[in-house]
DNA sequence: CTGAAAGCGCTAACAG
DNA sequence: CTGTTAGCGCTTTCAG
C-alpha cells in the first residue's frame, strides 16, 4: 500500500505538505499543490484512516442503533440517516439493539471504543439513568423517545399528540367503539413510546366524549404484524364489538387490517383503522392506511444537527426538539 | 482515556502481557491473568481499535453495499447480515449505492481505504469488468447477481428459475394472459436481475404453451410500488386484458395489487399476482401475496462464509453458489 | 512464560 | 509557506 510519504517523495515535498494539500488545512503554493495531487493520482494513494484516527481521535463515523433494521420504520430511518450523514461527510455504521435495554447500552459500549464520533440511538426501552450514563461516554442523540432528562439531546416524536389526533379523527368519522392495538405498556416505564401513545389514545377518547373500555385492547405481545393480526382475530372470535382501531405503529395497523380481512370485516365500512409512522407501505396497502406522519426528513436532519453540535461542544446543555406531524387520511378511515 | 499501558502498570506487568491476556494469543500464568483482568475491570479499559487496526491492518468491519436501505428486501437483508456478522465477530457498515454502477464502485473505493476487511455488494448494475476491478481491491462477495466471471465470489439468486416457476404456477391456476411487471431490461446488460427474471417469465410462458404478448408488459420506469401501481392502472385504462401478473419483486407486486384495486379488479378472482423475494409484508398484505422465496438466511450465511474464506485466502479461485428457493402460494393466486 | 524495543501511517506543534 | 520532530496505542519481533 502506497502511503503519504511515498507521495511526498514522488512530488519532491515533505509528508506534511501532502497532508496539508489533501486536507486543505493550510494554504499551499499552487504549483506544489498541483505536483502533490498529480503524485497522488499517479501512485493511486488512498489514505489510511486508522492512522489518522489514531492521531486525531476522530473517525468520521456515526453509529446508528436501532432495534431491528428489518422493521420498515427503522429501515426507512436508516436510509435517511445514511444519506443525510453522507452529505455532512460522515459514514454510518448500523447496530441492531434487539429492542432490549442491554442491547442499547452495548451499542454505546461499542461506541466507547473510539469507533464512532457520535451515536444516534433510536431507543425503545431506555430510561433516564441509562441515558445519563450513555451520554457521558459519547456524543449522543436519542431519537423518538421522550425523556425528562435535561442533559441528553433528543428528538422527540409527538407521541401522545399524534395518537390523540388519530383517535379524535376516528371519532369524527363516526366510530364509537375504538380499540387500541399495541403491545402492553411495560411496567414501571413512564416515558416509553408505547406508554405515550396509549396516553394519547385515552386523551383522544376523552376529547370525543367516549369512555375507555378495557375490553377494547387488542391482545398482543410484540409490535409485529403477526401479533397484530392474531390479536384482532382473537378479539373478533371472542365476539368483542368495535368499529375503529388506533394502532401504535403502521406495521401493527397493517397486521390489524390483515386480521380484519380474515374475520370478513371490511375496512373502512365495518371498521376504520389508523396507524402511526407513515411508512412507505401504508400508501400502497389495500386499503391504503390513514396514519400519523411525523416529518421524517426533519427528524433526521435535526438529529444530525444536534449530534454535530454536540460533537463540537460536549458541555452544552441537552436540547429537546419535538417533530412536527400531519394526520394523513387515506382509504382506511374514509 | 485509559490505555493498555495503564492497565499494565496497575497489574504490575508489561503491556505485552495485557495484550496477550486480552487477545488470548499466548498462554499466560493464571494468577497474572487474573490480575490483568481485574485491572481491566477496575480501570474501565476499552481497547482503541484504531491503534490495533493501524498495527494489524484488519478492522473487524465488513461493508455491506445495497442500492437503498429503505427497500424492504435490502432492509431485511441488512438486518440478517448485521446479525450473522455479529456472530462471527464482525461489525457491519452499510453503504447505499443508489443503484448506480458508479455508486457501487464508490463503495469499494471507500473500502480500499482499509476501512473494511471485506465487502458484500448487493449489486444491481454491475458488470464483469467492474467486478474484476473491485475484486482486486478488497475481498468481495457479490450477492444476488449472476455473473459469468470466474474470479469473483458470488451468491447467485435463482432468478430465471424463480420467475419461470412463478409463471408456470399462474398458468396452472388457469391464467392465459399473463403480464410481466418490471422496469425495462437495461440495454446492453446481459446478466442483470431484471434481464434474468424476464427470461424466466418467457421460459415459463413457453413451458405453459402460452405465447408472449408484448402488450402485456406493465409500463414502469423504476422498481417502486408507485410506478407499479401507476403502470398497471395505465394498462387497465388502455383496455389491455390480462388475468395474471408476474412481478419482478414483491414490492412491485404489492404496487400492482394496489393499482388493481384502483381499477376495481379483484385479486385473485379477476387477476392473479405473484412476486419474488418473500419480504415480510407479503405474508400480511390483503390479499396475501404468493411469491418466490429464496432462502435468505442461507444466502447471508453463504455470503459470509465465502467472504471470511476469501479474507483468509485472497488467491483462491472464485466460487458461485446458487440459493435454493421455494414457491410460496398465498391468497393472491389461489 | 514474560519483557523491551521498534514501528504501523498519520498529524499537532513547533521551527524556520 | 514548508519542514522536522515526536508520538497517538497497539502488536510484532526478538531477547531473556
Amino acid at each position: 500500500m502506497v502511503k503519504m510519504s511515498d507521495v511526498a517523495r514522488l512530488a519532491g515535498v515533505s509528508t506534511m505538505t501532502v497532508s496539508n494539500v489533501l486536507n486543505g488545512r493550510r494554504s499551499v503554493n499552487t504549483e506544489i499543490r498541483r505536483r502533490v495531487l498529480e503524485a497522488v493520482k499517479e501512485s493511486g494513494y488512498v489514505m489510511n484512516r486508522s492512522a489518522r484516527t489514531l492521531r486525531t481521535g476522530t473517525t468520521g463515523v456515526i453509529g446508528l442503533a436501532v432495534p431491528a433494521l428489518h422493521h420498515a420504520y427503522f429501515a426507512e430511518l436508516g436510509g435517511r440517516v445514511v444519506a443525510q450523514a453522507a452529505q455532512l461527510g460522515y459514514r454510518v455504521t448500523v447496530e441492531q439493539t434487539g429492542a432490549h435495554v442491554q442491547g442499547e447500552i452495548d451499542a454505546v459500549a461499542l461506541a466507547r471504543t473510539l469507533e464512532y464520533d457520535g451515536l444516534i440511538l433510536s431507543a425503545i426501552g431506555i430510561g433516564p439513568e441509562e441515558a445519563r450514563f450513555l451520554n457521558q461516554s459519547i456524543p449522543l442523540v436519542l431519537l423518538g423517545e421522550k425523556l425528562f432528562e435535561e442533559t441528553v439531546d433528543h428528538i422527540a416524536m409527538p407521541n401522545s399528540k399524534g395518537t390523540r389526533a388519530a383517535t379524535v379523527h376516528l371519532a369524527s368519522q363516526g366510530c364509537k367503539r375504538i380499540a387500541w392495538a399495541s403491545s402492553p405498556a411495560p411496567v414501571g416505564e413512564t416515558h416509553n413510546v408505547v406508554v405515550d401513545r396509549l396516553l394519547g389514545y385515552r386523551q383522544g377518547l376523552a376529547d370525543a366524549g367516549l369512555s375507555e373500555d378495557p375490553g377494547l385492547r387488542v391482545p398482543m405481545d410484540h409490535l409485529t404484524m403477526r401479533d397484530a393480526a392474531e390479536g384482532i382475530r382473537q378479539m373478533g372470535k371472542n365476539g368483542v364489538e368495535f368499529d375503529g382501531v388506533v394502532a401504535v405503529t403502521d406495521a401493527v395497523a397493517l397486521g390489524i387490517m390483515r386480521g380484519l380481512a380474515d374475520l370478513g370485516l371490511r375496512v373502512p365500512q365495518d371498521v376504520r383503522v389508523i396507524g402511526y409512522d407513515d411508512i412507505e407501505q401504508s400508501e400502497f396497502s389495500t386499503p391504503s392506511l390513514s396514519t400519523i406522519a411525523p416529518d421524517h426528513e426533519w427528524m433526521v436532519s435535526a438529529a444530525l444537527t444536534l449530534l454535530t453540535e454536540r460533537i463540537k461542544d460536549r458541555s452544552a446543555p441537552g436540547r429537546e426538539l419535538v417533530a412536527p406531524f400531519r394526520l394523513i387520511t387515506r382509504e382506511s378511515t374514509s
